[in-house]
DNA sequence: TCCAAAGATTAGAAGATTATAATATTATAA
DNA sequence: TTATAATATTATAATCTTCTAATCTTTGGA
């Protein structure tokens, strides 16, 4: 990796590096929702939500699109849902968290 | 991933989503580095290095085993390698990257 | 014993992120 | 055309992060 790729990579895990962004990227691996689905699902803020979701798209992690008053957010590199996997693993073998 | 899961995972792609800290994990997936291999071939200060390997060992990422005066580093879950051929494609597919 | 090399720690200024509250926009239905 | 539901924006206080510079600490060799 270049130096410049390491900084964009910097960005894209910062992203995904939050609770609720993480939370919208695990419920979308489940298929499309609406923006106010993802807040009331996560409990948080719909001021909140719209803006993480403005991180999660300006970064290619999520795509929106318009339907009436409505737009609907969808996951846009499912290539990224293996990272859960990953992670569980982490936090059990190397930072020994049991639920 | 429950709440907690995922404010802890939040910690791990934090520690991870700084340049020098990715250099870090580049470097040491060819096999074991000193601390001061690690600056110098990074280009960043001696403190600095220090500081950033404390995060990345919190966090599981990075073990450390001493030797006489010099310490050596090496990565802990070689998994997390695969995410750097993840963001190589999220970069050009998504973001529209190219070197 | 004393020095030098390797690394850790601390302090602090500058900047970024988070979360909340308040307000603005937009599109449809009545 | 107005009210309302859905979403966006802006402002702000509080809290983290980053980076630099200066100062420890530890270890092995002269």
């Amino acid at each position: 990796m270049t130096h410049d790729e390491r900084k964009l990579t910097a960005e894209v895990l910062k992203a995904m590096a939050h609770p609720v962004r993480l939370g919208v990227i695990e419920l979308l691996a489940g298929g499309e929702r609406t923006c106010t689905a993802l807040y009331e699902e996560l409990g948080c803020s719909q001021s909140m939500m719209s803006q993480q979701l403005k991180i999660l798209c300006q970064q290619g992690l999520v795509t929106i699109r318009k339907e009436g008053t409505q737009k609907y957010c969808a996951l846009q590199n499912p290539d990224f849902l293996k990272l859960f996997d990953c992670m569980h693993n982490h936090l059990r073998t190397f930072l020994h968290f049991t639920d």
